[in-house]
RNA sequence: GGGCGGUUAGCUCAGUUGGUUCAGAGCGUCUGGUUUACACCCAGAAGGUCGGGGGUUCGACUCCCUCACCGCCCA
């Protein structure tokens, strides 16, 4: 056998390992099985932009995926995960038509259709990558079931739900204000502006009275609309301005009339009472306008320029021109004051401009009656959460829900299939020709298509289903059904209301009647439902707790990170450092705690290869094949039943920690078990055991190690799949294929677990403890060996301690040591109380006395004050009355307990005085 | 304005059915270490009245109220 590296090297394993896993089609689920009775376990991506590049919240949204995905396929499941990409409307246009523009082209001059061409050819060159960069990450995808949000199925089936909807009344053409993108020329959902408070200038502005020379003023931080003014309001209660309704004013620029009116909408408080109303900008406005019938002149053009309604403004940016229309207004004497003004403007999601308020027509589904079942879905728990808080604010977005503006002025995107005659009537349709049909037309009637297209998640809400091929001619009805409804959606809280919401609702409406598993057609909700729970992830933010950005630069790149610390060591930390539902605070250095655990591991690994050469186990004996079962193991020493005890426990944890979803608390049981007492305490304890057992005995034991090793590698493989393969790999000869990503994972068995084997090992332990502390403590070099004698409690504890003999020398350093129930306390020592026994260290001369009764006193202090509050709980009647009698008779014991300990420490200070 | 989350060791955080040998981990700090798997390591130590106040209870870091500060979402 090859000498292992020193330290694990994570990159060359990393490619080798995932390479191999795609070669033997090891990830490829197969809906056959389910058929056989296998249970089926499928996630389905967040598919990311193509335009996208990994990011740290791509990492740690994938290895918790990957996580479960790895362990439910261990676990025997049928494990399903399918990849895939967005289109992502309005970033990949964007992107391509910055390429373009570099190359000193302007996209609209290029035209719709050339344009499109373009972006799928970018696509295909670049559109893989954030793909091929998961695949570092140890994504174990099936990527024979890769889908785009574009690919012609799944435009199908955006087809197919739109027109459905549209025959049932649920989508409709409606005129209303919208949030206009200057920048991308397009309109976006409320989800897709964000909110924030800037500062801004309240110019408070007076128009003229016609045939007077009164003023009426009001209050506005957009002067540049006011060419576009249709009326004043006032309210209708406000004293002040009773007289006033049903006069005129002059705009004071643009110089037309315009009447004052009565309208709730003037608030008496605000400002001076009176608002200008520009129904075509703003939202408020043009409610006012629909009550009182108004005229809706548009001033701002789709790029955020003013035109020709704008008089004097026209041609210049609205940002522009709100300067140039407060200089006009001040030239013509028409400002009273200008304030300081701190208000809430909505910015672009994705751009990060300055929304407009924009009447236009678009397209809306109207949501309120498809948002009842996906409200009950999630009351009647047929889909979780967790964190489970986030229901509270899925159901406030539910229970108010406003309809959905699906088209957008993009040309990169599903078309939105509803044909126009040339008389203006219109249909949605699957096709031209269905168009005519429904629109009773000849088979040569001229049709126009609509030149806008969805919204993204128009195709996203439909992933779950969609990428089976539903609603298409490529339906794979098999896979649907087997792999329908899919089991754990893993996402940001983020996308609750673009997505998660919105997917819940489309399975809801259009899986109902398809096939189920059984062949029968889905009527429950809990077989309609898109996935049956939703892990939202944390946020991630750097060392001091900021957002990461590109533009701050505190944004590592997760494959530098991998290629410094490994995948593994990456994928662990992320996982580590991951509280539920709180922030995760991240910096690249973090990534020692991953890498150290792998080395640690690794080493493990090679100590073990090491004795197994020393035993003389061979290689191909020498651990276990994966159907292997863990009763098969068989403990030797007292040692080995006690790890085979831990490991159960350790597993039963974990397995609870998984199904409970805290997968940090996952990675630290892993981790402490690992480490804390396979590594610090059983192999080294092994140690010891080797030096004192036959040849025959160490074989034993060392295999026994092995194989205990083996199912701890199991149990971390989820997580660290590619150290855990090196070095499964490694430890045997495996056959060509096989793999420990296919191996079982072990199952917890309480039989196993045992407290008296437990409980003599932690005596052992405390007392090895006790024995480290002191020498410490004193002062003694490590060198020396020294001598201890310990005087048990009870003939119990003496058992414990003459088998573990051996342990305690080896572990505690010692060189002599004696026990036994009547031995005498030695002269000058130190000693510990250890769970009731006598540990002292002899220490002739090498003592400092002072120091000593110090320590000793404070301790006695310490135990004193323990005594008093027990004693004070068990004096007091009420708690002995209510408290549960396990809980009172516990205090008792610890009374005696303290009061044995306190005899004991007086009487070692007595040596000191 | 409405809602949600947070405030525990110098730092980042655990602490899930309220029971003080559970006030813990990692990092950092300090003291030792040529123990033949690992210095990406081993052994040991110091360090916190669990944000303030009030309440419920025999008993609260753990439940309730309130205040303060921080963060997020929605209006």
């Amino acid at each position: 056998m090859a000498e292992l590296p020193k330290a694990y090297q994570p990159s060359e394993a990393e490619s080798k390992w995932y390479k191999y896993w795609y070669d033997h089609k090891l990830y490829d689920a197969k809906a056959e099985n389910i058929n056989e009775g296998k249970k089926a376990f499928t996630i389905v991506i967040p598919p990311p932009n193509v335009t996208g590049m990994l990011t740290l919240g791509h990492v740690l949204n994938n290895t918790i995926q990957d996580l479960y995905i790895r362990w439910k396929r261990m676990s025997r499941f049928e494990a399903c995960w399918i990849p895939g990409t967005d289109h992502a409307g309005i970033a990949t246009q964007t992107r391509v038509a910055a390429t373009l523009s570099d190359e000193g082209v302007d996209y609209r001059q290029m035209g719709r259709d050339k344009f499109v061409e373009r972006v799928w050819e970018w696509r295909e060159e670049y559109g893989g990558i954030i793909l091929k960069q998961l695949c570092a990450l140890g994504v174990s995808l099936d990527w024979r079931r890769e889908r785009f949000t574009m690919d012609e199925g799944l435009n199908e089936a955006v087809k197919e739900v739109f027109v459905r909807l549209f025959d049932k009344d649920l989508i409709y053409k409606g005129k209303k204000i919208v949030n206009w993108s200057p920048a991308a020329q397009t309109t976006l959902s409320d989800e897709e502006v964000n909110h924030k408070e800037i500062q801004d200038k309240l110019y408070t502005v007076r128009y003229k009275l016609i045939d007077d020379d009164d003023y009426i003023t009001i209050s506005t931080a957009r002067p540049e609309t006011i060419p576009g003014d249709v009326a004043i309001a006032v309210n209708g209660e406000d004293e002040r301005y009773k007289d006033w309704i049903g006069k005129k004013v002059i705009v004071p620029l643009g110089g037309h009339e315009i009447p004052i009116i009565a309208d709730e909408h003037a608030d008496p408080e605000f400002g001076t009472g009176a608002v200008k109303i520009t129904p075509a900008h703003d939202p408020n406005d043009y409610e006012v306008g629909l009550r009182h019938n108004l005229p809706m002149p548009n001033t701002i053009n789709p790029d955020g320029s003013m035109n020709e309604l704008a008089g004097p403004l026209a041609g210049l940016d609205r940002f522009v021109a709100r300067k140039k229309a407060a200089k006009l207004l001040d030239e013509a004497d028409a400002i009273l004051k200008v304030e300081d003004y701190v208000h809430s403007v909505g910015f672009s999601e994705r751009g990060g401009e300055q929304i407009e308020p924009y009447l236009s027509d678009q397209w809306y589904v109207s949501m309120e009656k498809l948002a009842e079942p996906a409200i009950e879905a999630v009351e009647q728990g047929h889909i979780t959460f967790s964190p489970e808080h986030w229901i509270k604010t899925y159901m406030h977005w539910m229970k108010n829900i406003r309809d959905w503006p699906i088209s957008r002025q993009l040309w990169w995107g599903h078309r939105i299939p509803v044909y126009y005659t040339e008389d203006g009537s219109y249909t949605a349709a699957r096709s031209e020709t269905q168009a005519r049909e429904k629109l009773g037309l000849s088979a040569d009637a001229r049709l126009r298509q609509d030149k806008d297209v969805l919204d993204t998640w128009f195709s996203s809400w439909l992933w779950p289903f969609s990428v089976h091929g539903w609603g298409s001619s490529e339906k794979n009805e098999v896979d649907l059904k087997a792999f329908y409804p899919t089991d754990l959606l893993v996402t940001g809280p983020d996308i609750i209301f673009f997505w998660v919401a919105r997917m819940i609702i489309a399975g809801l409406e259009f899986m109902d009647g398809e096939r189920n598993s059984a062949g029968e057609p889905r009527k429950k909700i809990e077989e309609l439902v898109p996935f049956r729970h939703v892990y939202f992830t944390s946020i991630i933010r750097d060392a001091i707790g900021r957002k990461l950005s590109k533009s701050l630069g505190n944004s590592p790149d997760p494959l530098e990170v991998i290629n410094q610390y490994g995948a593994d060591a990456l994928r662990f930390t992320i996982i580590y450092l991951a509280p539920t539902g709180q922030d995760i605070r991240f910096s690249k250095e973090a990534c020692e705690i991953g890498r150290n655990f792998a080395n640690k591991i690794w080493n493990a690994g090679r100590f073990l290869m090491m004795k197994a050469d020393e035993t003389g186990i061979n290689r191909n004996d020498r651990a276990l094949p994966s159907s292997f079962e863990m009763d098969e193991l068989e403990p030797i020493s007292d040692s080995d039943t006690w790890i085979l005890s831990r490991f159960h426990s350790a597993l039963r944890d974990i397995q609870r920690h998984l199904n409970t979803y805290r997968i940090n608390e996952y990675s630290k049981r892993i981790y402490e078990f690992i480490w804390n007492e396979f590594c610090d305490w059983y192999l080294e304890q092994m140690k010891a055991e080797l030096q004192e057992r036959d040849e025959g005995e160490a074989q034993q034991i060392t295999r026994f190690a092995l194989g205990i090793y083996d199912q701890v590698l199991r149990m971390l493989h989820p997580i660290m799949p590619f150290l855990t393969e090196e070095i499964w790999q490694t430890l045997a000869g495996r056959a060509d294929g096989d793999s420990i990503s296919v191996a079982e994972f072990p199952a917890a068995d309480e039989g196993h677990i045992s407290e008296k084997i437990e409980g003599d090992f932690e005596l052992m332990q405390a007392t090895v403890e006790a024995v480290r502390r002191m020498r410490s403590e004193a002062q003694v070099a490590p060198s020396m060996e020294i001598t201890i004698s310990i005087a048990p409690e009870s003939h119990r504890s003496l058992q414990v301690f003459q088998r573990t003999k051996s342990l305690l020398k080896r572990l505690g350093r010692i060189g002599t040591l004696s026990t036994g129930l009547e031995l005498e306390k030695p002269g000058l020592s130190k000693t510990e109380v250890v769970q009731r026994n006598e540990v002292h260290l002899h220490l002739e001369g090498l003592i400092d006395i002072e120091k000593e009764r110090e320590k000793t006193e404070k301790e006695i202090g310490r135990v004193k004050r323990m005594i008093t509050g027990t004693e004070k709980k068990l004096a007091n009647e009420k708690f002995v009355a209510n408290a549960p009698e396990k809980v009172v008779d516990k205090e008792r014991e610890k009374l005696t307990n303290f009061q044995e300990t306190l005899y004991k420490l007086q009487e070692t200070l007595t040596q000191y005085n």
